[in-house]
DNA sequence: TGTACATCAGTGAACGCGCGTTCACTGATGTAC
DNA sequence: TGTACATCAGTGAACGCGCGTTCACTGATGTAC
């Protein structure tokens, strides 16, 4: 550790970083490892010194954004809970703008196809970090009486992102804008009983 | 037209029958040509008597695909309208078999991430089956008093598309029939006010 | 009916390209004396 | 403090491979006389 060790994580920062917006743009596929490398401000070579493989840089790209995707949960709606927090955030999942800029956004509208066939270490992180993220969700929604927050939870989740994906892929026809304002209207009106 | 041209015609149906059943198993990425044209039991070359590019063919197939789809969302339901319909129609959609077994099923799940980025053509034909698939729900849950059937299609179609996607991309985990199941129950007790 | 020629569906090898990965090398940083 | 050597982050060219696409060719089918 020095000034070649400090160097070097910082080049590992740049390279996830990297990952994670072209991941979020582009999917796996459209994520390769010279792209990547480029967007870090780097060459092809180098990558190997810092991920043994495209499919490590994959899984571990999948868990930051995934997390900082569940964060955001917490921050775009405060303190809220029950109904008024899934309202919060629904309006902001499934924005205009988390359509048209995704590289800031949630992973999965653009790698969920991907996923489905992706290898075991990815697919064990896709795992890991859904539960986290409905665990986070179904204690947001637990205190207000409702049914199955649990079940809630999940059917926001599928909502949100099959939302967002289908409105992404509609873009620039009026079933994009349509798609988005449907779903954040059936969740609003879903949390109410 | 003779016995040449039966034997062409056969043959494009042929490919697109492939192309159909690689799209929905690994996505537009996954269906290569060499491929789709070794399942429906051809070599690369003759391709191009059939279809003058990949994004052609990709056009045509989604089509297809996403006109069969709709017609399962009559067929699966019979003559039953409202919440009935979409409660059958989310049972069919959002089951195991559906899940495991994506080749005959909806090339939505497997496709989604890609379309966003996919070529003008295809994203055209996107938008139009879409539509069409939309107001095909919309009529089915219009004469029940509903408030909104439009906006109640869109959001149920978002949540059987993400569920299934969410549910293919955590298979052999916990999580995965869990998804089904909350969506399915989801879409149940929502559409009965 | 039989022969000669035209048509054309499909073959298989080749193209240029981008992919993930490897590796000999460079040049700056750190260590030993 | 200065010099000689070791370390190592990153470069850039190369690898084998699969991609979409092209094309000269084959052999069976159809047409003309």
């Amino acid at each position: 550790m020095g000034a070649r060790s400090d160097r070097k994580s910082r080049s590992r920062e740049k390279i996830l970083e990297s990952a994670g917006v072209l991941m979020r743009e582009k999917g796996i596929s459209g994520a390769s490892v010279a792209n990547v490398m480029g967007g870090a401000g780097m060459t092809v070579g180098g990558f190997y010194a810092h991920f043994p493989s495209k499919d490590e840089l994959v899984a571990e790209t999948l868990r930051a954004a995934l997390r900082e995707s569940r964060g955001r949960l917490s921050a775009a709606a405060g303190e809220k809970r029950g109904a008024d927090w899934i309202d919060a955030v629904a309006r902001s999942y499934l924005s205009r703008a988390h359509r048209d800029v995704p590289h800031a956004g949630c992973p999965l509208p653009a790698t969920m196809g991907e996923l489905a066939g992706a290898c075991t270490g990815v697919r064990e992180v896709l795992a890991e970090e859904l539960d986290s993220t409905v665990e986070e969700m179904e204690s947001r929604l637990r205190d207000e009486g409702a049914e199955d927050p649990r079940g809630e939870a999940m059917a926001a989740l599928a909502t949100m992102v099959g939302g967002l994906a289908l409105a992404r892929a509609s873009r620039g026809t009026p079933l994009s804008d349509e798609m988005l304002k449907a779903c954040r209207a059936h969740i609003a009106r879903c949390s109410r009983g």
